[in-house]
Order: structure tokens, then sequence, then C-alpha cells
RNA sequence: GGUCCGUUCGUCUAGGGGUUAGGACAGUAGAUUUUCAUUCUACCAACAGGGGUUCGAUUCCCCUACGGACUACCA
């Protein structure tokens, strides 16, 4: 078998435009990136839409803004550009029809003219029979009408007369067919269990197939990396590249193993995200469900609030590892740490839990500046703003304390409005008389202070914290009794991030105006 | 049914003829934080079963079981 080593590195995305593209299918992309920006190669993106009545609106540009959400960059193809374009299947649909014709010629294919009927009788009559695997192949082609059984004057009249055929593969009936896979080894499967496949179908497009073949030989593919399911026709693809005279050329195989749903078994699909409660896209669809025809919507790791980043981390690791212990890996060290030998043949189910903590992990690590828009985002949205540097402060205080962008504001809710209601547990045990006399003079000495300084002072926590001691002291209570009733009392919560950084960011003035606010609501 | 692929803690996985079978997530417990979260520490937890080969197999081979993919004029 022919390893061609030695040619540029030149990767493809393929993927069908039936809809939002799959985690499982940005997984694929990724290796495919991770490979070519490793080997200095070229990442290409084609679209494989030869199935006309499949093919969904708006699909192929969720697909291209996905992978760039992902931070996977097409180096060629559909949206880029490049030398071997079109790089949509349908517009080099006159492209196909060449090849099909030159394995016919070489006696490697064949038109057959049989009607959907015939071949659904045909699948009846076999199963009734008792065949180990009803299809259309080197035993049941001549009982079938085509260019094999034929009289040749005959298929010339049908031919000229339009009647619609297909062109069919001729697969050897007796035939080891082998092939490397990069990930399973070498790979054996008889011709017997391969059937003679439709390469173009009776509308005159080709089938995913011969489209395949010819565009990753047109487009000098080196590197075939794709999902299991297209295992078992691997071998028929070899068999394409041979009886095409491109057998040296072959590109390397790579096939990867599924991602399965969460609980159970079984491939990972889009309705196991909406049961289960999250996304298996990458980004937000608004679809039509295919039988009542209603608007769905189908929800996105980009609007639940992942970071790329995250969502990348935790993909490269489902199915691969770098055998070390390093788990966080940037894109750039995924790309110098990636092998396709280390990419294991067992499928892998998606675990929920594991990517909430690649995103938390990526939250706390981004800079507070980046974070911010996040809060000021949700601010807005709800009539409400704050100065940039306060968001900052904010967000930096809160970041430990959640898993999502979008969880800021809920946390940080009370920054920007006084408690509507107070945790009454803790406000029944600890706002005892001595605390509320204590907090109500406390509120007023920071009052008095920031006044004193035209209203304006912000003084730091540990300043605040100092009033406090002092307070306490001349009460003769400790601190710790004091704390969490002017937490409560401040932010209505019984938990929140340090009590005294939650007080320098709102303020003195603010901070005696809850308090007061506090204590006229139980006395 | 047939063909092919697969099978190590609940999950993602490392390892590999002789190991206390390692790490991460989750879970549990403790420490820190006079809160919660974070962080840290500890604990819990696995080689599908049966035959070989071998001094020795979780590792190599075979079988079985189980799981999955494919089996369209879909990709």
């Amino acid at each position: 078998m022919t390893m061609t080593t030695d040619r540029p590195v030149r990767v493809r995305f393929a993927p069908s435009p039936t809809g939002p593209l799959h985690i499982g299918g940005v997984r694929t992309a990724l290796y495919n990136y991770l490979l070519a920006r490793q080997l200095g190669g070229k990442m290409l993106l084609r679209i494989e839409d030869t199935d006309q009545n499949r093919f969904v609106p708006g699909a192929e540009e969720y697909i291209l803004e996905a992978l760039a959400w992902c931070g996977i960059v097409i180096d060629e193809g559909q949206g880029v550009g490049g030398p071997h374009a079109p790089y949509r299947q349908s517009e080099r649909k006159p492209l196909y029809r060449q090849y099909a014709n030159q394995l016919i010629a070489a006696g490697h294919a064949y038109y057959a003219f049989d009607t959907p009927e015939e071949l659904d009788a045909m699948r009846l009559r076999l199963q009734a029979a008792k065949v180990a695997s009803p299809q259309y192949n080197a035993i049941t082609r001549a009982q079938m009408r085509n260019s094999l059984t034929l009289p040749d004057t005959e298929v010339q009249a049908l031919l000229a007369a339009d009647t619609p055929y297909v062109v069919r593969l001729k697969v050897p009936r007796k035939e080891e067919i082998r092939f490397h896979d990069l990930i399973r080894g070498w790979v054996v499967v008889h011709s017997s269990a391969v059937d003679d496949k439709v390469l173009m179908k009776s509308d005159g497009m080709p089938t995913y197939h011969l489209a395949n073949i010819v565009d990753d030989h047109l487009m000098e593919i080196s590197h075939v990396i794709r999902g299991e399911e297209w295992l078992p026709s691997a071998p028929l693809h070899v068999l394409l590249y041979r009886y095409l005279g491109w057998e040296s050329t072959m590109p390397q195989f790579a096939h990867l193993p599924l991602l399965l749903k969460p609980d159970g078994t079984g491939k990972l699909s889009k309705r196991d995200g909406d049961r289960l409660g999250f996304p298996v896209f990458p980004l937000e669809w608004r679809g039509t469900d295919a039988e009542t025809g209603e608007p769905t919507l189908s929800r996105g790791f980009r609007e639940d609030g992942y970071l790329p980043d995250a969502l990348i981390n935790f993909l490269a690791f489902l199915g691969w590892n770098p055998g070390t212990a390093q788990e966080i890996f940037s894109m750039d060290e995924l790309i110098a740490a990636f092998s396709m030998e280390r990419v294991s043949k067992s499928p892998a189910k998606f675990d929920q839990g594991k990517v909430k903590w690649y995103n938390e992990h990526y939250l706390r690590a981004r800079p507070d500046a980046e974070l911010a828009p996040y809060l000021l985002a949700a601010l807005a949205a709800h009539g409400l703003s704050c100065t940039p540097e306060k968001a900052v402060q904010i967000v930096g205080v809160m970041k430990e304390r959640v898993s999502f962008p979008q969880d800021f504001w809920q946390e940080a809710k009370y920054f920007f409005q006084a408690p509507d209601s107070y945790d009454e547990a803790v406000m029944a045990k600890k706002w005892t008389p001595a605390v509320a006399a204590a907090l109500a003079e406390y509120g007023d000495l920071i009052a008095d202070y920031s006044r004193d300084a035209g209203g304006e002072a912000f003084p730091p926590a540990e300043d605040l914290k100092g009033f406090l001691t002092t307070v306490v002291e001349q009460h003769e209570m400790k601190i710790g009794q004091t704390l969490q009733a002017l937490r409560v009392a401040v932010t209505g919560a019984a938990a929140g991030p340090d009590l005294f950084e939650t007080l320098a960011i709102l303020g003195p003035v603010e901070v005696n105006a809850r308090l007061k606010a506090a204590a006229q609501g139980r006395s």
C-alpha cells in the first residue's frame, strides 16, 4: 500500500450543509486543523452539497461562523477561496461526469436502469430468500437491468431515450481490500461485503463517494480525517482510487472514534442536547422541525456561555490525550502536542461535567477587563449601567464563583440594586439589637468619613475593616459577631465574595443607606 | 441478519507480560476562608467473561458477551 508521506500536507473538513454543525463535526474539524498546523500544511473547507433534497438554507453560513468562533482557521476553500475553486460540490457538478465515464470505459462501472420499485422488489426478494446481505452486487446485478445484462443496442437506445439511470461501481466479486488507517492500523474487508454503490445519481449529481474521491484527488488532499461512520465505506473509496488510477497518491486515512451520548449508548445526536439540557451545537440554531414545520431553537455552546478555548480544550481531549498530566492546552499548545497516533480507537461519551470544569477554568484565567463586557451587556439589558472600572472590579471578585459569564449578573445584582429581601435565617440569628446598634454606628462612621472627602471617597477594603474593628471594640463585641449580619443587611444574601471587598465596591454612602434601610425594615 | 470497529475507576483516560494499575472530572471528608465559592489535602473507585501462550497476563492470541457504526439514487 502506498504511503505518500513526502508530499505537502493538505487536509480538509468536508461537511454537508444539512443543518447546524454537530459538536462531533467540530472535533473532526479540530483534529484536521491541528494536524495541518503542526505539519505546516493547509486546512481546506469543502461543502458537500450533492444532495439537493437535504440542503438547508443557512447551514453553510453557520458552519463558517462556528469554525471561526472556535478559532479553527480555514486556509483554503469555501468562504476563503483558493486555487481549486469552487469548493462547493454543487458548483463542481460538470466535473464529476468525466470520471464516471472513465470508470465505465475501463469496465469498472456501469449504467443501471432499475427503478426504485424494482430495487425494492429485489431487496424484498432477497430478504425473503434469507440472503445474508441483500444488496446490489456482483451476484445480484446479473438479474437487474443494467449495461452489464442488457444488450448494447438496448443500452444505447435507453440512453438515447433519456431513460433515467444511475452509474454504479462494479465491485469485484472476490477480492480482499486492505488499507491502512492511522488510528486503527490495517483494515481488511472482503469485496463481497461491499455493494455496487451508486456513483452518479439519476439527477446527474455524483454521490458522496464519487465526489469525495474526485475532489480529494484534485485538491491534493494528503490525509482524510473523518468520523468512524465512514469506515465501512473506506474500502469502496480505496477501490475508486485504484480504478481511477490514483492509488499512488491516495490520501492516508484516519477514522476518528465516535462521540456518544452521556447516558446510555449510541451516537450523540441533536435530540440528546434538548433531552439532557446541554448544547450539542457550537452556536445557537434556528431551524424548522422536519415533521411539523414548526420553528425550533437549538441552544449553542456560545450562547450558553462557554468560552471557545474551553470547548476546544475539552473537545481535543475527547478521544486524544498527550500522554502527560497536562490537562490545560491552548490552541497553540494543542497544535504542538497533537498526534494522530495518540487518538484512541474507542468512542467517548460526552461529559457535561468536564466541559463545565474547563469553562470555569478558562473563565478564571481570563483577565477581568475581558470579562467586564459580559456584565456591562447584562446591565444594559436591565436598563442599568456602571463605569467600566467598576465592572472590572466586580467581575474580578466574582469570577471565582461563577461557571458562565451570564452568571455575573445574577451573582452581582446587589451591586446595583439594594436588596428587596434578606436571608431570614441569618438575620433572625445574627441581627441582634447589639449588632444592629454597632452596625448603625459603623454605617454613620464610614459615611461621615466619605462625606468629609466630598462623598467621593471609596476607602480600600482593609480600611473599611479597620473602621468596623474600631466600632466593634467600642461596643465590646467581636467582629465575627457582626460580619454575617452586615453582609445580609447590605447584600441580602448569606454568601458572597470577601465582605470588605464588596463594601469597598459599593462605597460607604451606599453601604450606610442599605444598613439604615435594613434596620428600618426590622424595627 | 451481515460486514467492520471497539471494550481499564460513574465519566475522559495513562500504562503495559512481573506496577501499591497513574492522572483528571464527578462524589465524599478535612484544612483554609469567622460566609459561600475558590484553593489545598485525603479518601472512594477500574483492567467485561472464558480459554490458551507463558515461570507469570490486565497487557499477546482465540472464543463468548456486550456496545457501536455501516448495510439508500443521505452524507
